[in-house]
DNA sequence: ATGTCGGCAGTATGCCGA
C-alpha cells in the first residue's frame, strides 16, 4: 500500500495538478495539508470520479487536511483532542480497510512563527497534544502513522543552510525537543529508517529561485508506530513535482507499506 | 541584495499566513 502526504497549498490553486499527479502517481492513500478550503468547497466529485474516497477537514482560507483513499475509510474524526476551544482545521484520522487495516493521521502541524510570541507558544501547546494523542495511538497496538507537515526541521543535515533557520519557529531547540518528545516514545521516522545524511528536502521556498539552488528543508515526515513500522518497505521524496508547472511549494513524501 | 504565492475582502489592491 502506497501513501503519500502532501502538501498542496491550495486545492482551488492545486486541483489540475493534483488529479494529474493521483493518475500518474497513484497513491492508494493520499494525506492532503493546506487544502485552504471548507469541507463544501472541497472538489470532492471531481476525485470521486478517479476511484477515492474523500474525508476532508477544511475550514475557510488556510489550513485544512484530508484523506484520500481508494480503500475503504473508517471511523473518521477530525480536530486533535486536548483543547475544544482550537477552532483551526490541523488533524484528521481514519481507519483504511485493506489486507491490515492502518490508523491513518493527518496533521498540519501549527507553523509557529514569528517565534517567540504567541504564535509559537500556540505550536508548542499543540505539539503536547500531539504527543498526548500519539501515545494513545502507541496503546492502541494497531499499526498506525501520524503523517503530514510538521513544519519541524529534525536536524541540521535537512537543511541546506541551517545557521539561517537557527531562531525560526521551524528549527529552534524547544521544537526539536518537542518533536523527539514524540519520536521518542516509540515511533520510527520513516524517511530516516531507510534513508541518512544530508541534502533531501520536502519544502523549498517560493522566494529567491531556492528550488533553482536547491535550498531546502524537509519538514513532511511520517511517524509510524511500530506494529506499522514492521510493515515499512520504503520512503522516498518525489522531488520532481517542484519543477512542474504551477507547483506546491512542498512535495510529496510517501511510503510504501507491505498492507 | 533581491526575488513568491494563495486566499480574502470586495472589485483594486492591501493584508494575512506561510
Amino acid at each position: 500500500m502506497k501513501i503519500a502526504t502532501f502538501n498542496i497549498n491550495g486545492v482551488k490553486a492545486r486541483i489540475d495538478g493534483l488529479l494529474h499527479w493521483l493518475q500518474d502517481s497513484a497513491p492508494d492513500v493520499a494525506i492532503l495539508q493546506e487544502i485552504k478550503s471548507v469541507d463544501e468547497g472541497f472538489p470532492r466529485d471531481l476525485i470521486t470520479d478517479l476511484g477515492y474516497n474523500v474525508e476532508t477537514h477544511g475550514q475557510k482560507g488556510f489550513n485544512g487536511v484530508a484523506i484520500l483513499s481508494k480503500l475503504p475509510l473508517e471511523d473518521v474524526s477530525r480536530g486533535l483532542p486536548g483543547d475544544d476551544t482550537d477552532e483551526q482545521a490541523r488533524w484528521i484520522e481514519a481507519t483504511v480497510v485493506g489486507e491490515t487495516g492502518v490508523r491513518i493521521c493527518g496533521l498540519y502541524l501549527p507553523n509557529g512563527n514569528p517565534a517567540p510570541g504567541p504564535k509559537y507558544d500556540y505550536k508548542l501547546a499543540w505539539m503536547e497534544r500531539l504527543r498526548a494523542r500519539a501515545q494513545d495511538l502507541l496503546a492502541s497496538e494497531m499499526p498506525a502513522l501520524m503523517a503530514g507537515d510538521y513544519n519541524i526541521i529534525p536536524q541540521a543535515e535537512d537543511a541546506a543552510r541551517p545557521k539561517a533557520w537557527r531562531d525560526d519557529a521551524l528549527f529552534r531547540l524547544d521544537s526539536r525537543a518537542a518533536w523527539r518528545r514524540v519520536q521518542n516514545l516509540g515511533f520510527t521516522e520513516a524517511f530516516r529508517a531507510r534513508t541518512h545524511g544530508g541534502g533531501h528536502y520536502s519544502f523549498w521556498d517560493y522566494q529567491a529561485g531556492a528550488f533553482d539552488k536547491d535550498d531546502g528543508i524537509r519538514i513532511d515526515h511520517f511517524l509510524l508506530t511500530p506494529q506499522c513500522a514492521d510493515l515499512l518497505s520504503d520512503c522516498w521524496i518525489e522531488k520532481d513535482l517542484r519543477a512542474r508547472e504551477k507547483p506546491s511549494d512542498h512535495v510529496p513524501v510517501w511510503v510504501d507499506l507491505a498492507a
